[in-house]
DNA sequence: TATGAATGAGGCTTCATTCAT
DNA sequence: TATGAATGAAGCCTCATTCAT
């Protein structure tokens, strides 16, 4: 019983992620969700209060799944800390190539949804702060600011991928920038 | 009278922007907006046929008064390439180090509205190319590559300036961010 | 559960039509339709997409209603021919005689929307031909032409019966009526 | 100045009417009006009062029109009743045969404007009346229901005629329609 | 647990009317 | 007389949420 409700939660999750993404907050209805589900629109209610419970729900669980991933990658020690980097961009990049239909990142609710944003500002620290540390590992300059700019390459990167309408060959597309990432944090004194 | 007309059009075109910058495209009501103005609700629909379209008019207008200051930076040749790209950072951040009440920047509606991912797709290609331009002139390898690293750069260092609750000394956070940027794309061997 | 839905809809449609044919189509306000059934405005568009929707549905099964009864007298062989039209006018009157309160025939809506347009064609088409089988049974001349006659002396009738504030004798108002009918389309050889 | 006020609004009633009929009362709009006679909005408030005053001033004037050509039929003493009565249907249905874009004829607000609504009831008394006196001397049996009957089939053939998409023989098929008004109200033995 | 019919608040939009010029 | 920009009331429609079954 318990196990079947887990169940049901999960796939609740995983449809209001996938709708969300793909439409946006406003423009997602709770019966797309439930539809997709196959569920009734009140069993909704029976596991989350509201639709910006399920959409917080929604996006808390996609980011711990994402940053479970990150963490083993950061852990892995006999990585050079740049490639370690490269690893992880390479992980980030194939995720989103595996979900381009999702159009849209929803960042407009985070600023209406205090404890949303609160999860998300602790993720984003934890994620940083684990950046950090292999930029330290790397010897790398001002490592905040390195560590900045890190995240924001991984996010153009992955805005090239979603916007282009085709991309040929996915895997070279990816190795071409996982490399640049790995040559581009790379201190060459640092060995 | 067009004068006067003008007058309006671009108050509202401003005030639009900034709410919806502030709440969102689906947050915003246009009775905010027309108070902001002054004006009645009727009378936005004089000047524009519909939210959608206030709201297309209102990003567009301020993606041509970005795209002014850009060109105007890249084509400072008294600048060194990379002093150029420092330049344009420096530029992107001091902009919205003056809007840091723009919470929010909104991406899903580019997926509702053609023409307006079109007009969006345009200005991205024209940014891109500047840029792509000043980077070979610096003699980066992988150009294309470079240039979305920068533009994710830039947009990292906007997101934590509009993020961060309070920043003590804006210039000085400004400057190191600037400073990266400019050693960071400066190439030694090209002198 | 699919009875109370049929109920429901029935009643919505019924009091629609009611109220349509009472204040036109512009002058009617959704709120008014609801409140006459004891629903919400919303639960209106659980069972008609729209106003035009609504509007539609009723006068098509208000047509359907009619035509059923208009057959009926058509097939009843036992009477002469122009004892039928005497029939049909007869149930015409009376059918207006119990809706006294309809004051108007909204006929501007057809022209704006196509499927009721269409659908009406049909429906004049099909009354036109039984009422021309008839007149071919009577012998009478020009049969399309007399037809229109006979339809347009009924409407005549019908919006005299509407107009007239007060008439003291509805039956014997009706049967004088239905008398003329009868003996204006009888023709005398035909025996 | 004068002439010239008087020109513009008779301008604006010919437009009015001829908007009104085409696209029905609610469907039209002032601007529509204003746009089509070639003055602003507010130019039609010198003229009406509002755009009610404006619908019953167009329709009253049409209807005077139209009165003076049918009285003058009936004064054509040279013709034998039933003959009159042709030429009225004859008139009639040239009057519509001109005028195919009116596809609506307004009711509706017969209802809701007390002024017209007597307006017109006084018009159609005017018209019964003088109907009945040629039935009466064409001695033709229950005048009143007789003259109800002949005004039901010229509606009947004029909605014939704004319906039908084409008429081919324009002039033919009028004929038919008047030779058969003319034999169906002739009394053979009324010489 | 699950359903889905019903609710009703709230927003976008239209357009007759006004009024300063 | 003439203009047309501005107004704001009012209606259609959506959809998150509830609740009887």
């Amino acid at each position: 019983m318990s196990a079947k409700s887990d169940d049901k939660e999960i796939l609740i999750l995983e449809a209001a992620l996938r709708i969300f993404s793909e439409k946006g907050y406003a423009q997602t209805r709770l019966s797309d969700v439930a539809d997709e589900v196959g569920v009734a629109k009140g069993t909704l209610y029976l596991y989350f209060s509201s639709k910006e419970d399920l959409f917080r729900a929604a996006i808390i669980r996609e980011l711990h799944l994402g940053e479970a991933d990150v963490e083993q990658i950061a852990n892995r020690s006999e990585l050079l800390p740049h490639e370690r980097l490269a690893a992880i961009c390479e992980n980030h990049l194939n995720y989103f190539a595996a979900r381009r239909t999702w159009r849209i990142w929803i960042t407009d609710r985070f600023e209406h949804d205090q404890k949303l944003s609160e999860e998300m500002q602790d993720f984003m620290q934890r994620y940083m702060q684990r950046i950090e540390r292999i930029m330290e590992e790397e010897q790398v300059e001002n490592v905040r600011i390195a560590t900045l700019a890190f995240m924001g390459i991984l996010d153009s990167f992955r805005n090239e991928l979603m916007m282009q309408k085709q991309i040929v060959d996915m895997h070279q597309h990816i190795q071409e920038r996982v490399n640049f990432v790995r040559s581009w944090f790379h201190r060459p004194n640092n060995i």
